[in-house]
Parts: C-alpha cells; sequence; structure tokens
DNA sequence: GACAGTGGCGCAACCGTTTGCATAATTGGC
DNA sequence: GCCAATTATGCAAACGGTTGCGCCACTGTC
C-alpha cells in the first residue's frame, strides 16, 4: 500500500537507482531530476524503509537500550539523555525493559541484535560470560558495569560510598549499616567493598544487610534488619531503598535523621520531594546516557576503542543525615 | 560477520528453503533434516535476520509506543504492561520519547512506521488530522484520547473529576481551583467540563487557572496563581503538578489540608511516598497499556475494529483532603 | 575535429529472508 | 506392481532498497 521506490521510479520517469541516490547521495544526480524526482516523492507520500535499506548497507540508525525497569526513576533520565543524544546524530533509541530478568536480558539482545547498530546495557544482572557471548552478535556498551575488553560507563560510585561513610563519621556515627543491593550488581559490590575501606579507614564498623531488590518495597521490608544492626546510620544502595527504610521507620515511629541518619545514592527527584530531604549520592546519570550513546558510535564507526569512561558522583548533604545520637538507640522495639 | 541463512543451508547440505522451513514452518520438514539444520544452526550461532524476514512477510513483530515523557512518572508503568503484553504475544516493544514534542512525535511516527507492525500513541500532543494522516502510515491505537474511527483506550477522568469535586464539596468547599494542564491535552479539557458541570451541579464556584505543563516544577510555580483564586481547595491536572503544588504551599507555610485541601489525577506511586499523602484519582495506567496492545494486535489481524475502551478512574482519599476552614484564608500572603 | 575527462543516468547484482510452484521420493490402496 | 496421494526438498521470484560498473552525451582542450 505505501508507495514504494519503484513507484516513485515510475511515476517521475526514472530508474530506481535514481530515486535512491536523490535521496541517499543527492550531489551525484541533476538537481532538475532530483527536484522532480523529490516532488513526485513528496505527492505519493514516498519514504524510503529505513529496514530495507539496513539490509543492503548494515546500518539501521537506530540504537537499542536495555534497562532492568524502566519504573525506577533512576532510568528515565539516563534513557532521555540517551534519546536525545541519538537523535541529534541521526539515530533513533529503542529502549527495551526486562524486568530484572536476566533470561529476558539476552532475549532482548537477540532480538534488538539484527534490528540496530549497537546496543546499550544498562546496570546488566547477567554475568560476564554472557556479556562476552553476546558483543559477537552486536556491538555493546556497557552502562554501570567495566567489563574486559568492551567499552563502558561507570560512575564512581566507591568515590560516591566513601565520601558517604566519611561524612558520617564526621557527625560521630561509629556503627553504621549498609542496605545491600541486588545481587549480581556491580555496584553493589562496589559500594560495599568502598564503604568497607572507608568505615576501616575511620575506625567504624559496617554491618551489611542484603541482599535486597532495589526497590522501595524492598527498602520498607528490610527496615528491622537495619534496626538489629543496632547501627546510627544506614547507606542505602540507591534513593528508592532508602525511601522505603524512610517509610519503615516512620511507621516504627523512628526519627530521622535524629535517632538514625540515612543516606542514598542516585539522587533521583524523589528525593527532594519526601520528607525530611535525602541525603544522598549524586550520580550523572544524564552524562551517562550520552556519554554510553558517543561511546557506543564513535566504536561503531571508527577504530573499535574500547574505554572505560568514569564519571564522577556527588554528595548532596540534606536532611536526613545528623549528629549521632548521644545514646545508642535501643536495638528494636516492636 | 554474523551467520546467514545460506551458510547454514551449505553447511548442512540442503537449500536456503529448508533452513527457512526449519524455523519458520518446522512442520514442513523431515525431522531428520530438521535436527541436522537445527544443530548446525545452533553450532554457527545462526538467528534469523528479523528485519529480512519483515520484508518479506510484511510482519516485523515489533510495536512502537510514543511518549511525550518517559520522566513523568505515570508511564513506566503504562509501559511495563504494554512490554509484558507485547512480549506474551511473542512481540517487543519500542519506546521512543517525544520531550513533549509536537514535531518529535510526527518523526517519529514516520521513523518507526516500517519497522513496527503498529503505533501505540500515548496521550499525543499533535492535532487530529495529523493523527488521520499518520494512520495512513501505520496502524495506529491511540491512548488517553478518542479520535474518530480510530481503536482508542481512554480513562474515565471525567468520572474522576466529578468524584473529586464532589469529594470536595462534601467537606464543604465552595471555591474549588482547578489547576490546568498542557494545551492540546484531551485529558485536560475533559476534566475542565466535567469539574465545571459537577461544581455547578453543586453550587460551587470552579476558577481554571493554566495551562502549564504537566510538571512538578509547573506545580510549584503556579502556586500563587492558584492562591490568588481565594480558593478552599485544589483539582490538579496530574499528581506531579499537585506534588509541585504541595512543594510550593509548604514553602510559603500554608497547611495542606487545613488550609487548603489538595486533590491529585494519576495516583502515582509517588503520591503515597510524600507527605501528606496525595488524595487522588486512580487512572488504571497498567490496563491501559495493555488493552493498547490488545486493540493493535487484534485490529493488525483480524477485520479493523476501532472500537474505543474506557477504563474506570477511582478516587482515592488519603491525607491532602479535608474540611474546609472555617474562616476563608487571607488570599495571598507573601 | 579527434580525444580525454566528466556528469548523469541505467543496468543488474546483491542484502537475508519467505513462499508458490515444480519435482522427486515415498507411501498406501487395490 | 501400477496409480494416486502424500511428503520432503529444490528452484527462483519476490520484498525495498543500494551500489559498482558501464554507457552515453556533453564539455573543453589542443
Amino acid at each position: 500500500m505505501p508507495a514504494t521506490i519503484r513507484d516513485v521510479a515510475r511515476a517521475s520517469g526514472v530508474h530506481v537507482s535514481t530515486v535512491s541516490r536523490t535521496f541517499s547521495a543527492p550531489h551525484l544526480v541533476n538537481p532538475d531530476t532530483r527536484s522532480r524526482v523529490l516532488s513526485t516523492a513528496e505527492s505519493l507520500g514516498y519514504r524510503p524503509n529505513r529496514a530495507a535499506r539496513a539490509l543492503i548497507t548494515g546500518r539501521t540508525h537506530n540504537i537499542g537500550l536495555i534497562v532492568a525497569d524502566i519504573a525506577n526513576p533512576f532510568f528515565p533520565p539516563l534513557i532521555k539523555a540517551a534519546e536525545s543524544q541519538a537523535r541529534s546524530r541521526d539515530y533513533h533509541l529503542f529502549v527495551a525493559d526486562t524486568n530484572e530478568d536476566p533470561v529476558a536480558e539476552e532475549d532482548l539482545v537477540h532480538a534488538l541484535a539484527k534490528q540496530v547498530d549497537g546496543v546499550l546495557l544498562c546496570s546488566p544482572r547477567m554475568s560476564n560470560d554472557l556479556i562476552e557471548k553476546l558483543r559477537k552478535e552486536v556491538p555493546l556498551v556497557v552502562v554501570n558495569r567495566p567489563v574486559e575488553g568492551l567499552p563502558a560507563v561507570v560512575m564512581d560510585v566507591a568515590h560516591g560510598a566513601r565520601t558517604a561513610i566519611e561524612h558520617l563519621v564526621a557527625h560521630g556515627h561509629r556503627d553504621i549499616a549498609l542496605l545491600g543491593g541486588p545481587r549480581g550488581s556491580w555496584t553493589n559490590r562496589e559500594i560495599r567493598r568502598s564503604a568497607a575501606l572507608a568505615a576501616k579507614a575511620a575506625g567504624a564498623t559496617l554491618t551489611a544487610v542484603g541482599p535486597y531488590q532495589p526497590t522501595e518495597a524492598a527498602g520498607a521490608a528490610a527496615c528491622d534488619a537495619v534496626l538489629e544492626t543496632g547501627a546510627t546510620a544506614v547507606l542505602a544502595y540507591n534513593d528508592l531503598m532508602a525511601i522505603g527504610l524512610l517509610e519503615g521507620l516512620h511507621d516504627r515511629g523512628i526519627r530521622v535523621p535524629e535517632e538514625l541518619s540515612v543516606v542514598g545514592i542516585d539522587d533521583i527527584m524523589l528525593s527532594r520531594l519526601i520528607r525530611p530531604k535525602l541525603t544522598t549520592v549524586a550520580t550523572p546519570t544524564a552524562a551517562a546516557g550520552r556519554a554510553a550513546v558517543d561511546m557506543l558510535l564513535q566504536h561503531d564507526e571508527e577504530t573499535r576503542t574500547t574505554a572505560l569512561v568514569t564519571l564522577q558522583t556527588q554528595l548532596v548533604v540534606r536532611d536526613s543525615t545528623g549528629p549521632a545520637p548521644a545514646e545508642p538507640r535501643t536495638a528494636s522495639r516492636p
């Protein structure tokens, strides 16, 4: 039903190759012919079929972006930034959601492989081995996990976790809990490692609980486990969990930050809206989205550079942290 | 570089058509041959190229979903639901974000047209005329706007707005403000119409302010305009604006709901997390996502049915609404 | 006025699949 | 053991484009 290149050729009395060149290499066709072709194309409502074009050129001008959970407020800013960066280079971005399921992750890479010029894997839950296999099917850029020999962009959460711990220690906290994120998350391991180091260096104890899903519900559910550590402060894997924790604490009548200080990571929009406003480690998500697209496109056009881009994080102090309570809080109260 | 159907054919000593049938019509090929082909395909890492297949079958098994702003928390649940519904029918969902830009909206439909079997247009900002034109390029299903002769799924926000007004009136409010959403939004017109009707029926006055962008920032910015109406209660276009408004009120020291009652629409996750918890009209976004996918796929497979699906909304009363203050609040205070 | 250079265009092969049709091999009925 | 029906496979033409190559005017040069 829609007009094809042949329809346009017939209607304008030229060969299909001329029509093709009119669109993909205009300088090769006589201006008169060109404008004639363009106007008949216009009147027929013709548009080149990108999929057919991709078949022979090998370039789809599409980018895939795979994300564990679109509903996690961490991702939308990253997605938007990637979108606009891609669009500015005449690429389109296809976003897919895996529901935190590693199997769906793999399926999606396969499905996207031939329809895109590359895939951005955001916070992948799959194993490194699998990533190694998949990279043979389609160019990959990984976000939030460094992978040997693959272009990747990560946030310096180690630095963020360290400054968060130091901030707490400076407020007199000596017993700190770490609310752990999902298994398989590189970021989670990184936070844990760095926080432990920083705590040790400062003579504080760090008790980890988890793993949990990186959701608000999981944060609320982890409330008792956190309280049982006897900590006076807690660093959460991300803001969503921190906010869930805040909810749980509120329900139990525990005041923040007077009785317990809470620090999140990510600085999602929500963190400014809840009360108390959340102290958190801001991660440059938009920059990450842009950088990932840039790496993919450059990697794709020139020699395969496999750099690792590390973006800086920054502690944002708000109202959920304060001095350690003079009296240690009595462990758990039902 | 990746294996093609010809590689598999050569390696397993059969014609390409046999390989093709092994994948797309297995019952037509001898079990022995089939397993031989499958195993060589496996060892070569062959996967059918969906784009090439689409070229001849005319079906891509992809669905496009166009959304004004992925970062608006209203959409992610809808997207996730559409995704999983699509996946369960062996389709993939491609999500694109327009940044609230009607021009980008049109571009995206064109770009997606040949790569998908249909497009879900969510809360489109473009004109009905344009939609009429675009529907010739690709099957369309519209969400959150009814379009003559096109399958659409809408929420019954009229009912929601009415119950919200009735709820406020029942609490003694007589002067109600309506915080308007973006120009071009059908939902906005619908809310306005229905709220005005309900207010009139109840003998209350309704003062509209706006239009505004449907964001938290716009809600906060609209704070003074809302206060100037002298209303004791306000119904906002959506939760995001209501939350922004709450922020603004908090900054101005105006207590909610004691001095001013606030009702939102959508029931996004955030609305349960802020304080006071937001009274709001819940819209069945996940159901809308599923319904839209269903309509597209059915519309696509059988005779073109152009139904309009209307989903019910429901008022959720929380803590941001209460009795009208005895003394009318003194209009504005700097 | 012969000739090289060039600009504009057509020809046809190709990208990776699917699919209607033809053909060959197998089966079943009698 | 012959014919019809069935099953399994091959052949080749599509799908909607792109692109290397060759042909045919034209120029401009000497």
